[in-house]
Parts: C-alpha cells; sequence; structure tokens
DNA sequence: TATTAACACTAAAACGTTTTCGTATTATTA
DNA sequence: TAATAATACGAAAACGTTTTAGTGTTAATA
C-alpha cells in the first residue's frame, strides 16, 4: 500500500520548501526552470496529485454540488440528474445525491448535512410533504447563508433563488387541445392532489383548454388520486362510471395502467378511448399500444439547472437577482392517439 | 447574509480560547460547567455548525462514498443506489455519484476525480467498455492506495475487492427450468455480448439447465444483441426464423418488445410463447400481459455493497481479506408464463 | 564602488478543526 | 507551612494547500 504523497514530502525528499514545490507545480515565473523541471519530475514519477479536501478548506470551494429529490426511482428526477452530472462534471464539479423520500424530515437534515460545507451549492426538488406543510425554513436558511439555490420541477415562490420548469400548464393543455380537436368529447383527467406544484399546473392547463372550448368542465370528469401512488381501484370505477373517450393522466403509470383496463374491456384506442400521459419514460415507449406522453425533457431541465447554479457560485458578483427559467414541454406522438 | 460561525468567532466573543470552545462543545471534563453552559447556548444561539471541510482534513475521513455506475437512466442502478443512500445515510454518510456512461475513460476521470481525498471508498459497477478491455489499473491503483472498493454486478475477479453480486446464472437457470418444466420446446435466448459479466453468468445458466434436460442446447435459438440498445430489426427476424415457444431475455426491454412483435403477429402469451425477462422495473409490472421477470434485488444489493464498504472504512484492522457475497435471485411471476 | 534591480527561493499565515501538552490557580494533604 | 493534587484553561501543532511578504544572492546600473 503506497499512501498519497504530499507536497510536503515532496519538498523534503528534493530539500526545498513546501511553497517552492507549490509554486513549481504551478509553473510559477518565481521558480527557475531547473527546480521546476525538477519538482515536476519527481511529481509526476510518485504521481502526485492534491488533496481535494485541503484545497476546499483554504479557498472555501468543494466544487461539490448537492442534488436533493424526492425519488430517484423515477425515470424523470433520473434524467434529470443525468442532465445535472452531465453539466457539472464538464465543469469539474461533483455530485452529491440525497434522496428525501417524499419526506420533510429527511429533506431538512440531508440540507442541514451538506450545508456545513460539503458542498457550494443545492439543485432540489421539494418532497411532497414539503409542499404540503409549506414550511421551508430549511431553504430560506440556506440561502441566507449566501449558498445559491436552484429549485426544479416541484419549486415554491416563497423562496427567492433561481428556479426551473416546464410550463406544465402549456402541457397540459396543449394535450387537452389536441384531444378537442380530434373530436373526442368525454375529456377525463386523472391526477393527484393539488399540493403537489405539478398537478395543480397541469390541472389548469386541462381546464383552461376545456374552458375555450364548447365542451366546458365537467368536474365529474377529474379524477384526484391521493399521491402519486397507484390506487387501482379508484382508477377502475372512476373509468367504468364515467366511460370517457379521451384520457390525460399527470404521469405514465396511471396511463398505462389505464389503458389496460380499457383493453381488457374490449375497448379499441384510440379509436374509442385515446390516452396522453406526463413523463416519456421507458413505459410509454414500450407499452402496448406506446403512449403519447407530454415529455418534460428531464435531461434539459437537469443541464440547465447545473448551469444557473454553477453560474451563481461562480460568479463573483453578489446580485441578489433570480430567475426563472420555463422550458417548453412537447408531445410525443405515440398510437395511443389518432394520428 | 449571515456567515458561519466559526469556533473562532465564539472564542473573540466569549474571550475565551478556541480549544475551550472546542472542548466546551464536545462536553469535555476539563472544561468548568459555568463555561461549558457559557459556551453552549451561544453556539446554540447562533447555530454553530462545525465544518465538514475542516474535520474531513483534520481526520482524513470524509464520510462521503463514491459511486461510479454506468448508467443512471436504469431502473436496476437507481434501486442499487436508493439502497446505498438509505444505508450510508443512516451511517452518517453521504453518496457521491459519478456516471461513465459506460464509457472506459470516463470511469478512470471519475475515480481519479474522486480518489483525491474526496471520498473514503467507492462502490461501482464496470462500465461495458472497462469489462470489453479488461483494463483494471485505475481499479488496482485506488486499492494500492488503501482506498476500499466494492464491485457489484459488473464485476471482474482481477481485482482484490469486496463484491457483491446476484446469482446470475442460478436466476437464468432457475428462469429456464420452469419453462422446461412447463413443457416448452423451443427455448430461446436473448443476450448480449459475453464481454458483460452478468450476460456470461446469465447465458451460462440457461445452458446448464438446457444441457440437464432431454432438450439439450441449441445454439439457433440464442440471439446475441451488440449491445444492450435495442436492435429491433435483429429481434424480429429471429423471432420468425426460429419460432420458439419460450423466450428468455437478459433485460426487461428485450422481452417486452418482443412480446409485442408476436402479438402483433397474432400468438397468444403465454399459450403459444411465453417470456421471462430480467430486472423487476416498472415495464415488466405495466406491460401487457405483466412480465414475469427473474428479480435482481437493487436495493438489497446496494445496501448489502455500503454495508461492506463501510464496514471497511471503519474497521481499524488492515486485514486483505476480501469476500463476494452471492445474493439469490427470485423468479418474480407474471402473465407473461401459465401460473 | 555604492546602489538598485532582478532572481530564486523561504517563512509564515490562513482555511477550521481536534488534540496533546503545558501552566497558572486553587484546593487538599502531610 | 510546604508540598502535592486537582481544576480549568490556553498554546501550539497538525491535517495539505495557497499566497503574501519577505530575504539573501547575484547582476546591472550610476
Amino acid at each position: 500500500m503506497k499512501a498519497k504523497i504530499t507536497l510536503k514530502d515532496i519538498a523534503r525528499e528534493l530539500e526545498v520548501s513546501i511553497s517552492t514545490v507549490s509554486k513549481a507545480l504551478k509553473n510559477s515565473e518565481e521558480i527557475s526552470r531547473d527546480t521546476k523541471e525538477k519538482v515536476q519530475a519527481f511529481a509526476k514519477l510518485y504521481n502526485y496529485k492534491p488533496n481535494n479536501i485541503a484545497i476546499s478548506l483554504k479557498n472555501k470551494r468543494t466544487k461539490n454540488i448537492g442534488v436533493v429529490i424526492p425519488d430517484i426511482v423515477h425515470h424523470f428526477f433520473t434524467t434529470v440528474i443525468r442532465g445535472i452530472e452531465k453539466y457539472a462534471n464538464a465543469k469539474g464539479y461533483n455530485v452529491i445525491v440525497c434522496l428525501s423520500e417524499e419526506s420533510f424530515d429527511k429533506e431538512v437534515i440531508n440540507m442541514e448535512m451538506l450545508a456545513n460545507g460539503s458542498i457550494d451549492g443545492f439543485i432540489m426538488s421539494l418532497s411532497s410533504e414539503t409542499q404540503r406543510k409549506g414550511d421551508y425554513n430549511h431553504l430560506k436558511e440556506v440561502t441566507e447563508q449566501g449558498i445559491p439555490v436552484v429549485l426544479f420541477d416541484r419549486i415554491t415562490q416563497e423562496v427567492e433563488c433561481d428556479k426551473v420548469v416546464i410550463d406544465d400548464e402549456l402541457g397540459a393543455y396543449q394535450a387537452t387541445k389536441k384531444f378537442i380537436d380530434q373530436g373526442k368529447k368525454k375529456i377525463a383527467l386523472i391526477t393527484t392532489d393539488d399540493y403537489l406544484s405539478v398537478s395543480k399546473e397541469r390541472t389548469n392547463g386541462y381546464k383552461k383548454a376545456l374552458e375555450e372550448s364548447p365542451l366546458g368542465i365537467n368536474t365529474d370528469l377529474m379524477l384526484k388520486m391521493d399521491s402519486m401512488e397507484m390506487d387501482e381501484q379508484a382508477i377502475k370505477s372512476f373509468l367504468n362510471k364515467y366511460e370517457p373517450d379521451a384520457v390525460l393522466c399527470v404521469n405514465e403509470i396511471f396511463a398505462v395502467y389505464s389503458m389496460r383496463l380499457v383493453q381488457e374491456k374490449g375497448l379499441r384506442i384510440p379509436e374509442d378511448i385515446a390516452f396522453i400521459g406526463f413523463t416519456d419514460g421507458v413505459l410509454s415507449k414500450y407499452a402496448n399500444p406506446s403512449l403519447t406522453v407530454v415529455a418534460q425533457h428531464g435531461e434539459k431541465m437537469g443541464e440547465v439547472s447545473a448551469q444557473m447554479l454553477i453560474d451563481k457560485i461562480e460568479s463573483e458578483a453578489e446580485e441578489e437577482t433570480y430567475q426563472t427559467k420555463i422550458l417548453e414541454p412537447t408531445l410525443v406522438i405515440r398510437d395511443s392517439i389518432a394520428h
């Protein structure tokens, strides 16, 4: 086992001072060519690499980004992480991932753990419990300490920081409009409770499109699930009772499961009943029929978030100006609707 | 913006030395009750939290774990991360996630980046390129430095370290056996090239089961794809040409896609042709029909990996003894086979 | 020849902790 | 009363860097 070599070791071996070694490795003008060559050769030979922790302590920059998300076993979040990782890595940053598991307490604990010097900034999406409680003090404390934060997807207006969202309302609006244009008459919505910012937006878009149309809003056709978890029975009885000819679902799973239910009843997709979901994950692609979805471009979202955060981290200026970036969703047309 | 308070700040305010503050906060016997109360009250008031970086530098422990995986947009890896995160977090460790994107170079760069003090140990699964090249010097260097490594799932025997795998051979064996017992006669395998350790094991299990049966091995019935990526045409012509009555696939996607193909041809699942896949992800659960799979228990694998790693990190002893844990897969029976 | 400039290098502080060792003050014992 | 022990605290080193402010030597200038 060969331990890592330090500046001190090199200095001792070469009988120069630590500062000389440090400067020589940085190719400083102050050091003679001879010494530089000697030091650099030695460093290379013994594979010297500066200790990240020491550097972090010195310049109060860790080159780490903290990412706090509710759940990692979710295609959308997973693509966001990939986007963050891609951009951050290119900029020399590492990504520390913490999962809140939709719990307020875990979110708080994770943030506190990281806020004590471990990271230069946060990228996060709020847990459902946090959004339900509406308690954002942990976020406020962090921003007050001067640690930059970027919120994405599940955001709140109560914290002043950079934000990245997709236009969920627009996505739902476009999807609903599509149904209307295709002559669907009983357009249903399967969503979750409004405490999730995204569900709310999507519901708004759905309503808006219907309001603008001759169809108008029929609240009977709106099913609100208690959580993102599947309640198979609720969906089953809803579909049987109201027999919609089009269904917009706020995620993939609701949609795919609903498709299976109506297929078992002998209905044809999309002729008898059409489906559009949210999130362009594996499920949509490989479902039978494949599912038309409002794509959220998670990877793009991750990249944008990382870019905004790193810009803030690296900007000297202490500007207190924050922006919200709104990404446009796209409708990915597949076989669950006519085309 | 209120900056973080340090020991020095408290010492100055309270007109005591830094050491006194440090000890007081640790409730040291050396310090008088009066002073301790004073210091602790002050610290609480100003929300003092020790700086992680300084502590890391001091005791050469970062309480960070580096996780290097080929891809995060994969249900299996995602569940492993969750398992790691869960265990690590409970032990006070953070998880730094790096993606190799199946690239050897990225794997090397990521490891080098983290190995310079940022982490106390690695948990990783090899990129396909690394397995193909068979170059494990980056791993060897790290272990030689005394940094503990745990390899999971995609492992190699050429590096001495702890390992966690599921018994892929057994999983494939059991699945194939299931087909045989159900009277299937033309049992096909859709796999990838053997450079992936897991594909190899699974192929072995498939062969073993057939060898033991009257059916024997028919290499015509084994389709090797070039990579984990879908090649729809290859699968299509394979299924059309050999018309198997049972198919074992090394992942979900191959299976779900194949099921759709045969359904389009009018075959009934599982009567005419049955399917079993690997990885118990969302696809299997929501496919139509739902897919029987060999579950890999990713979360368990993550937990076990984290436990092995943290044990090594925290064990004083410099024992050079490594173990390989083999987890048993389970067959999750769903509608793609008779039952 | 005396002064200045250029060169090549070193000492030391700083980042924020922890910890060992030392010491002044008071209390206890012989 | 003198020696010793207990108490409560501080100084300083250490972790591995970076960087500022010197410093001694040689070369160039007046």
